[in-house]
RNA sequence: GCGGGGGUUGCCGAGCCAGGUUAAAGGUACCAGACUUAAGAUCUGGUUCCGUAGGGAUUCGGGGGUUCAAAUCCCCUCCCCCGCACCA
C-alpha cells in the first residue's frame, strides 16, 4: 500500500478551518499588546511570490510575538487609490488587448469564467474582484490577519477619515500651494509617472532643468537654455541650427525667439503667445549683446544644435564645451576664447581634450558627449570661477547662486526639459509641465524635520542602517505634490477636482485598523472632524451626536488607545525613502508622541529563478499556484530560510523541490517516531541537548528578526543530527530520541511553517492551538552527553580522516588515551608560569607543553575518556565496522593529547 | 555625484560588528559508492593542492598596513546592485 505521508492540502485546509472557526486571530484587548502592521496591497491583480514575501515575514513575527505572550494585532486593508485600476479598467474598456488576456488570465487562475473581464471596465469591480481574492490568498498563505478590520481606501468611512487628516495638516499649516514642474503629455492632457511612459521603469526619465539665458537682438531676445550658465562670462558667440524651425513669442511683454519646438513645450511652463514664425537665416549677420557686460557678440549657424532640447539656442563657451569648441573648427570661425574656470590654478585646454577623446568633427557625437561629461565633471568638482562676479568660487558651490542671482537680475529663468526624449506608451512625447498651484505637503519645514530626527533616534529599526537612510532621506525631502487631478482615491477637502495622492493618503492609516469596527456601527453621517478629534484627541464635544455613536466612540477611543501605536511596520526598502518616510512625518504632526511608531523593519525583494522577476522571462509565478503546487507551509519556509530578511530572496524552482523532500522527511520522521515504544537510550540524549540548545537559541534569532538564521538551524541542522544519530544508532533508537522533544519541535518552527507545526503538535497530544502555546523554553540536563558525543565524533572524524589518506579498510582501531601526566600538565599550565613548567619537563614534556602553548584553548570538556569510549565501543565498532581496542600500551599513547586519544589502525 | 548595500571556496549564500576553535555553516550542483531489474528517491564518502596516519601548503575582488595571528581591523584601488521622489 502506497501511503502520502504529507498531504498537505488536507492538513492546510483543516487547520485553516479550525483557526477560522475558532477565531483564534482576532484578538480584544487585554494584556500587554503587540500591533503590527504590513503596507495594505493594491489589488488589481492576481498577487505572485513577489508579494507575499513581506507578508510571510510579517506573519513570522507576528506568530512568534504572539507565542511569546503578547497580544497581536496584525490587520490587513486594500489600497485602491491612484492611477493603475483606473488605468487598466480604461485599456479593458478600450479593446485593449494584452490587458484583456492579463486579466482573463488572472479570472481563469481563480476558476472564474474568463468573458467576466468585461465587467473590469468598470474600476471599483477591479478592485472589489482583487481584493477579495487576496484574502483568500492570504488566508491559504497562513497569515494570521484579523480580518474582521479591513476596509479600503476606497470606501466613504476612510474618505472622511482622510478629509479629516488633511484639514487637520491645513490647519497645522503644514499644507500650500505653488507652481510645480511635472512630466507632462501634451496630447493627454495629464502629469505622467514612470509607469505611464515607454522603458520608464528601465531607463528612467526625470526633469532637468536649464537656464534660459537672454541675449538681446534689437527688441528681440534669443532664450538660450544652458546647463551651465556659470561659464556666462566666457560666451563668445550664439549658435542657431540653420535647418530648424524659429519662432517668435510673447512671454510677459517681452518679445522672445525660440525653436519652433520649444515654443510647443514651454507653452506648458509659463504663459507664452506665439508671434510668428521667424527666417533664421535673418539673424546670421547680426550680433546679440550678452546681458552681463553688453558685450556683441555674433550669431553663428551650428548644425549640432537641436531644436528639441530646451530652447533650442545655444550660448557658445568654447574655451568649456567640446560642443561649441568643435563646431566652431568646424564653420572656420576664429574667435577669442575666454576661460571662466580654473582647475589647480590652470584649465582644461579644450583643443587638448579633443585630440583626446579623438574628435574630428560634430558626427563623432558619442565621443562629444563623453568629452563633455568628462569636463563637466572635473570642472564642476575641481573647478574654480576666475572671472566675474563670483571669482574665487568653486563651481560646485557658486552654480545654485549664480542661477539665483541671474533670475534676479531679470537677464534668465528657468527652463525644465526632460532627462532624455521619451515617450508616453500611448506613443505621445513626454514633455515638461509648470503646474499651477499645486498642493503640496510641505515636508521642508525644518521644525519637523527636526521632531522626525528625534523620532527616528529612539525608534527600533531594522536593519540598523536604516537610522542613517530615514536621517538622509529627512533632509533631503522637500514639499511633495499631494493631489492629482486624476486617480481614485479622496477628494482633496480644500479643492474640488483634486484627489489625494495615493501615497499621501496612506501615511497614519494604520490607525483605522484600531477603530473601524466602531466607525461601522456608528451612523455614517455623524462621522466628522470632531468625531476623529475626539478619538483620537479626545478633545471634541459629542453632544449633539446620537447616542450610538457617542457610545461607540467611546470604544473607539479605548481601542485606539490600546492598540496604538504601532509597535511594527514591515515593508520592503524601496519604501524607505517616500512611504515610510511619510508615515513618520504625518505620526509626528498629527499624533501626540506616545503614539509615534516603535519600530519599522525593512526586507528585500523576491527574484526568480536568479532574475529579475517580469512576464517576458516568465518568472512570475502567482500565489495561489505556489500554494496549490507545494503548499503554504514549504512556501514560507522557503522565504524564510533562502536568505534574510532583508536581503533578496532568489526563487529557485528546482531548489524549492528540494524543499519540498526535507519536509516531507521532517513530517513522516515526527509521524513515526510517536508511535516507536521504550525510553531514549542515554547514549542518544546528545541529540536532546542540540534540539534544547537550537530552541533556546531560536528564540534570540527570532527576536532579531533573524528568521533565516532560526530556520537554518532548527530545520535543516536539526534534520542532519537526527541523520547522523540514525546512521550511528539506528531507527528505533533515533526516534525514540526525536519523540523526546518533537512536540517542542514542532512549536518551535510553528511562527515559520505553522499548518505543519500544529499537525504534528496535535499528533502529540497538544490541547488547544500550536499557534497560541508559549513558545517552548527548556530545561537542558543533557549538556553532559553533548560533550561527551563530541569527543566520540571527533574520533570517528580522525578515524575517517586516517582512512581516507592511507586508503585502507581497517579492522581494528586501537585507541589509546592521553597518560595522566599530561592531563596534570594541562591543569598546570593553566595556574602555572609555562617557561618554569618547561625548566621542570623532560625533552617529552617539552614537546607536549610546546603543543599546548600554540594551542592555548585546548578543548576538552571529557575528562574520563576511556569511560566514553567503553560506553560507545559496541556503536563504533558497528558504526565503522571494525573491532575496537582500548589500549594502555605506552607505546600507543604517544601522540594522544587530552581530547584527542591516539588512534592505531589495522 | 550623493546616500545605502555588496564582491567569500562550481553556483546561491553564512561568517566580518566582538581577529585565533574557519579550508570556511546551510542549500544546491557535481563525482564515487550503497540500495534498486533500472531510474528516481534515500543513505554514505568526496569535491583548492600535496600527503599510504589524524599532517602540510595556498585561498575569501586587487594592492598595502597593523598583529604572535586577518575572510574578519586600518588605508588605497577596481567592479557590481539599490534609492535620489510625485510612482504604487
Amino acid at each position: 500500500m502506497i501511503r502520502l505521508p504529507y498531504d498537505f492540502n488536507s492538513i492546510e485546509e483543516k487547520w485553516l478551518r479550525k483557526w477560522a472557526e475558532n477565531k483564534i486571530f482576532e484578538p480584544k484587548p487585554s494584556g500587554k499588546k503587540f500591533l503590527l502592521t504590513v503596507p495594505w496591497p493594491y489589488c488589481n491583480g492576481a498577487l505572485h511570490i513577489g508579494h507575499g514575501r513581506t507578508y510571510t515575514i510579517g506573519d513570522i513575527v507576528a506568530r512568534y510575538k504572539r507565542m511569546k505572550g503578547l497580544n497581536v494585532l496584525y490587520p490587513m486593508g486594500f489600497h485602491i487609490s491612484g492611477t493603475p485600476i483606473l488605468a487598466f479598467s480604461k485599456k479593458i474598456e478600450n479593446g485593449d488587448q494584452a490587458t484583456i488576456s492579463l486579466y482573463r488570465s488572472y479570472l481563469e487562475l481563480y476558476g472564474d469564467d474568463p468573458s467576466k473581464v468585461s465587467e473590469f471596465s468598470v474600476p471599483s469591480n477591479i478592485a472589489a474582484y482583487f481584493s477579495e481574492r487576496i484574502i483568500n490568498d492570504f488566508m491559504n498563505m497562513g497569515f494570521s490577519i484579523d480580518w474582521t478590520r479591513k476596509f479600503t481606501s476606497g470606501e466613504p468611512i476612510y474618505n472622511k477619515f482622510v478629509e479629516w487628516q488633511f484639514r487637520t495638516l491645513q490647519k497645522m499649516k503644514l499644507i500650500k500651494r505653488g507652481d510645480y514642474p511635472l512630466l507632462y503629455s501634451a496630447e493627454e492632457g495629464n502629469p505622467v509617472g514612470e509607469d505611464d511612459i515607454l522603458e520608464g521603469d528601465t531607463d528612467k526619465v526625470s526633469i532637468v532643468q536649464y537656464t534660459g539665458v537672454f541675449f538681446y537682438v534689437g527688441k528681440d531676445i534669443l532664450l538660450a537654455s544652458t546647463l551651465r550658465p556659470e561659464t556666462l562670462d566666457g560666451v563668445t558667440n550664439i549658435f542657431l541650427n540653420p535647418e530648424a524651425h524659429y519662432c517668435r513669442v510673447n512671454i510677459k511683454g517681452q518679445s522672445f525667439i525660440v525653436s519652433k519646438r520649444s515654443y510647443e513645450k514651454l507653452k506648458y511652463q509659463r504663459d507664452a503667445e506665439f508671434v510668428e514664425d521667424v527666417d533664421v537665416s535673418d539673424y546670421f549677420h547680426k550680433k546679440a549683446k550678452e546681458p552681463l557686460y553688453s558685450r556683441e557678440i555674433p550669431i553663428l549657424p551650428a548644425k549640432f544644435v537641436d531644436p528639441d532640447i530646451g530652447t533650442g539656442i545655444d550660448y557658445s563657451v568654447p574655451a568649456h564645451s567640446i560642443w561649441d569648441h568643435v563646431a566652431l573648427l568646424d564653420i572656420g570661425e576664429k574667435v577669442d576664447y575666454i576661460r571662466v574656470i580654473e582647475l589647480e590654478g590652470k584649465g582644461v585646454d579644450i583643443e587638448e581634450i579633443r585630440k583626446k577623446f579623438g574628435i574630428t568633427g560634430l558626427d563623432d557625437r558619442e565621443k562629444l558627449s563623453e568629452a563633455t561629461k568628462y569636463v563637466y565633471e572635473q570642472e564642476y568638482y575641481h573647478g574654480k570661477i576666475i572671472k566675474g562676479k563670483f571669482s574665487g568660487y568653486n563651481v560646485k558651490d557658486a552654480k545654485d547662486k549664480i542661477i539665483g542671482d541671474m533670475i534676479e537680475m531679470g537677464i534668465a529663468f528657468p527652463v525644465y526639459e526632460t532627462s532624455r526624449k521619451a515617450e508616453t506608451r500611448e506613443g505621445n512625447p513626454v514633455i515638461v509641465a509648470v503646474i499651477k498651484n499645486q498642493w503640496f505637503i510641505d515636508y521642508s519645514i525644518e521644525e519637523w524635520k527636526e521632531k522626525v530626527r528625534d523620532l527616528v533616534e529612539t525608534m527600533e529599526l531594522r536593519p540598523d542602517n536604516l537610522k542613517n537612510q530615514f536621517l538622509q532621506t529627512v533632509d533631503w525631502i522637500r514639499e511633495r505634490p499631494c493631489a492629482r487631478r486624476r486617480g481614485l482615491g479622496t477628494e482633496l477637502p480644500m479643492e474640488k477636482g483634486w484627489v489625494i495622492e495615493s501615497l499621501s493618503d496612506s501615511t497614519i492609516y494604520t490607525v483605522v485598523y484600531t477603530i473601524i469596527p466602531f466607525l461601522r456601527r456608528m451612523k455614517f453621517e455623524e462621522i466628522d472632524d470632531d468625531l476623529f478629534d475626539y478619538i483620537f484627541f479626545g478633545n471634541a464635544d459629542l453632544s449633539g451626536k446620537s447616542d450610538v455613536t457617542k457610545r461607540e466612540a467611546e470604544g473607539a477611543r479605548r481601542e485606539f488607545l490600546y492598540w496604538y501605536p504601532v509597535d511594527l511596520r514591515h515593508t520592503s526598502y524601496p519604501h524607505i525613502s517616500n512611504h515610510l518616510t511619510f508615515y513618520l512625518f504625518n505620526h509626528v504632526a498629527i499624533f501626540p508622541r506616545n503614539e509615534w511608531p516603535v519600530g519599522i523593519s525593512t526586507g528585500g525583494m523576491v527574484i526568480s529563478e536568479g532574475q529579475k522577476m517580469s512576464k517576458s522571462k516568465g518568472n512570475v509565478y502567482p500565489l495561489l499556484t505556489i500554494k496549490r503546487k507545494y503548499g503554504a507551509d514549504l512556501f514560507r519556509m522557503y522565504l524564510a530560510s533562502n536568505a534574510d530578511v532583508w536581503y533578496d530572496v532568489d526563487w529557485r524552482t528546482s531548489e524549492v523541490e528540494n524543499y519540498l523532500k526535507k519536509l516531507e522527511r521532517f513530517y513522516s520522521l515526527l509521524e513515526e517516531a510517536r508511535s516507536v515504544e521504550g525510553e531514549p537510550d542515554e547514549r542518544d540524549l546528545w541529540l536532546v541537548s542540540r534540539m534544547i540548545d537550537r530552541i533556546l537559541k531560536s528564540s534570540a534569532s527570532y527576536d532579531a528578526m533573524k528568521i533565516r538564521d532560526a530556520t537554518i538551524d532548527l530545520f535543516f541542522n536539526a534534520l542532519n543530527d537526527i541523520r547522523e544519530l540514525e546512521n550511528f544508532a539506528g531507527k528505533v533508537r533515533t526516534l525514540r530520541a526525536v519523540r523526546k522533544f518533537a512536540k517542542e519541535w514542532a512549536l518551535s518552527l510553528s511562527p515559520v511553517m505553522p499548518f505543519v507545526s500544529e499537525e504534528i503538535y496535535s499528533m502529540y497530544g497538544g490541547k488547544g492551538f500550536a499557534s497560541l502555546q508559549p513558545y517552548p523554553v527548556m530545561e537542558n540536563p543533557y549538556k553532559k552527553h553533548e560533550e561527551e558525543w563530541n569527543f566520540v565524533e571527533s574520533l570517528v572524524e580522525d578515524f575517517r580522516s586516517i582512512t581516507k589518506v592511507s586508503n585502507m579498510k581497517p579492522r581494528r582501531l586501537t585507541i589509546s588515551t592521553a597518560e595522566e601526566w599530561k592531563w596534570k600538565l594541562l591543569e598546570e599550565s593553566k595556574t602555572r608560569d609555562i617557561r618554569s613548567l618547561m625548566k621542570a619537563a623532560d625533552p617529552e614534556q617539552r614537546e607536549y607543553l610546546a603543543k599546548l602553548v600554540k594551542r592555548r584553548d585546548f578543548p576538552y570538556h571529557v575528562r574520563d575518556e576511556d569511560a566514553v569510549i567503553k560506553k560507545y565501543a559496541d556503536d563504533l565498532s558497528r558504526y565503522l565496522n571494525v573491532e575496537i581496542i582500548l589500549s594502555k600500551e605506552p607505546e600507543h599513547a604517544k601522540k594522544s593529547v587530552p581530547g584527542r586519544p591516539a588512534i592505531i589502525l589495522e
